[in-house]
DNA sequence: CCTGTTTGTAGGAATTTCCTACACGCAAAA
DNA sequence: TTTTGCGTGTAGGAAATTCCTACAAACAGG
């Protein structure tokens, strides 16, 4: 129901310390099989047929060659791969009118947050183009914004005790309920705001001030 | 017994990108409480006296200055903090010397593995300096290397098969042991190779042939 | 041969995840 | 206004996971 079979990942990413991080983030999706990595655009090329990736998530600024050249040159080698390259800078429309011309699937500039990485690799999946909605900075987090001010009473002070780090127990004791409703509101929670990890919740709710506790 | 409070952590890192996703890592650790993040020098200073962090993690390169005199800056508004910079390329001797003198207390550049950020940052959390083993990049994972080779050929099964995504009733299954055992090689195997959840492993076996399924 | 460590195996307790349930209240529809 | 329906506060169950502890057989030294 998810979505289809898994998906067969390539990731070229020069700096190690961005590439793992980034690795760890998709990994933690079941869905996302790695079949290699380069920090390099013709390592990638050179190990392309034998690992026959169905995703290529590239840097646009690698250090031997530019991502859309080896991009071009990896989608003649096989021309089913979708391109998903990681821009440097915002991306204006003609520039991504130009990648598009050139068989790349999606732009994600690294001034957007890694969640939409993600979420554009799904998307891309299957080979569909995806052209993310705002890849212009400028506004982070609409939707979860918006999803929090939809949460009820209750749910935002779970929210907000459990981005704190205060352990479920706790917090239910705190409001005179059982684990299992926190629980409850956990998961309504994250589902609301399309989080996965707490993490995701921390941050969130730090940078939205998310007022007092109570 | 870990260690001591929590390490107040402020961040300052210029992509989104990278930020969130360090963050995401960091703050998987239950002692890291993020204070605060900028994505510029001058504003991280700005909110340096309302945040009082403990520990400053800032890139060594920011659009509007140098994160050397940034932190600089910072050392002398609070000298308590601890300062550890993220730098674009790998450090020479000499450069680490010229930081460390600037009152740094550890530099790791981008071209290491995450994980050294995380274990730098736990080294310094109480202003300890911290030089890692080795920033000249070259080789990765010599601990994790040699704790692989010392596993036991049960523990390489199991670690092999879970590194393949396969759920620990059906590991538990073709073993012929229960999943409590499972459970324990799992847990063993994370112990010795130091790792904390499925995706350093899928990444390290990735990285290290790992050889065949049996 | 005695002893300490590793390895294969597993059990228990507490927590977490993923679902399902259900009554109540408010809101829109009829 | 009565019905129908959705959101909210609350919670239970099953399965999985985490974190410990246990323990016998194998092995490594001394």
């Amino acid at each position: 129901m998810v979505g289809q079979r898994k998906i067969r990942l390539y990731v070229t990413v020069g700096q190690r310390m961005l590439r793992d991080s980034l690795l760890f983030q998709l990994l933690l999706n079941d869905d996302v099989e790695l079949v290699g990595e380069s920090e390099t655009g013709v390592d990638t090329l050179n190990r392309l047929s034998a690992t026959r990736p169905g995703v290529l998530l590239i840097e646009e600024n690698l250090r031997d060659n530019d991502g859309l050249t080896i991009a071009e040159s990896a989608l003649s080698l096989q021309p089913s791969l979708s391109v998903l390259l990681i821009s440097d800078t915002p991306v204006s429309t003609g520039r991504l009118a130009i990648y598009l011309e050139a068989g790349i699937k999606a732009v994600v500039s690294k001034h957007q947050p890694v969640q939409e990485l993600m979420k554009t690799l799904l998307y891309i999946r299957n080979g569909q183009v995806y052209v993310s909605a705002r890849n212009t900075a400028a506004d982070d987090t609409p939707t979860a914004l918006a999803a929090y001010r939809a949460l009820s009473g209750r749910e935002r002070e779970v929210a907000h005790l459990m981005a704190s780090r205060i352990p479920v127990r706790d917090i239910a004791e705190q409001l005179g309920v059982s684990c299992k409703t926190v629980h409850s509101y956990k998961d309504r929670i994250f589902v609301k705001l399309g989080f996965e990890r707490l993490p995701e919740l921390i941050l969130f709710m730090h940078r939205h001030q998310h007022g007092a506790t109570s």
